[in-house]
DNA sequence: CGAAGTTGGTTGAAGTCTCAACCGTCGTCC
DNA sequence: GGACGACGGTTGAGACTTCAACCAACTTCG
């Protein structure tokens, strides 16, 4: 009922569940990436991404809106992968202004091999701690969330 | 009913609603702050941690647990903020290895002038998006997740 | 055509975070 | 009493992010 001023007490506590409980889960999360290969949990996405596009090659612009990233960080975290060679950059055909990611082979050994451990620790850490129902009720509620956020996007 | 391997599709789906959901959502939170008072997300809960323990005074290594931050995390955020006058470190009476951290009154002030506004944001990108059952579903989901992300703090 | 505005992406400096090493206390156990 | 290990916190260098300025290529429109 989108009322104004303070939470009532029941909505104050839920939000700080939800405030730590993604603080801790992340954590957790990129703990366990540490603990294994070498590629963040920021790097995962994003070579999740790739790997789902086609030719697993995406414009920069357009993974910068898939994770919700600035341009500029977009730019600098690509550049490190592509040292390390686990992308590659390539002008677009078409619009001289555009550039493409593409993943490469190490790239994709790389995701590969990083893929069970993060798996592993999502169901840990996450699903297996929930209720199916109340899984799916927090994916059902996430998307409303992102849905209303993207779309304030200045 | 912790499975191994992959996930559903469903389950999938709803991991992925969660990542963009937040990471959308706190991309959002944060703009909201930046066009207001000068007091960064991170910062606030911080306040908000001291405002509300007694004498507005916490040790840093609680800081540090209830904002699931590392140490030296804190203790940079602490530098910059005792800097601008937000906070003060004073010597723990009785151990003399502990540090105080205490809100000053230009602290709380600050505290005070951005509360609207975040509130007004949580609300507009959270509370009002979701029924009163789904917020409240995800209120207790990631309750559990923070309890067991927490227990498996090395 | 060509000026003005928009879009796609990069740059570099300043700000923030991480990681490992470190210092001084505290507690324990002999 | 005095090792020895754990605890509480800081430090500094390197890695990562932000922010604003920038460039080049498109687009729109007179």
């Amino acid at each position: 009922m989108t009322g104004t001023g303070w939470l009532t007490d029941e909505q104050q506590c839920s939000w700080r569940s939800y405030l730590e409980g993604t603080a801790r889960f992340v954590d957790a999360l990129e703990r366990a990436h540490d603990d294994g290969v070498p590629l963040s949990l920021g790097e995962y996405n994003l070579m999740v991404q790739l790997s789902e596009a086609p030719e697993r090659t995406l414009r920069m612009s357009e993974l910068a809106d898939f994770l919700a990233l600035s341009r500029s960080r977009l730019t600098h975290t690509v550049d490190r992968m592509e040292r390390r060679g686990l992308v590659v950059r390539r002008r677009v055909a078409g619009d001289r202004r555009g550039v493409n990611c593409t993943m490469t082979e190490a790239g994709w050994s790389l995701l590969v091999a990083a893929a069970p451990a993060h798996v592993a620790a999502v169901r840990r850490y996450l699903v297996d701690v929930l209720t199916p129902e109340e899984f799916a009720t927090l994916g059902r509620a996430m998307a409303k969330v992102a849905v209303t956020a993207k779309a304030s996007r200045a």
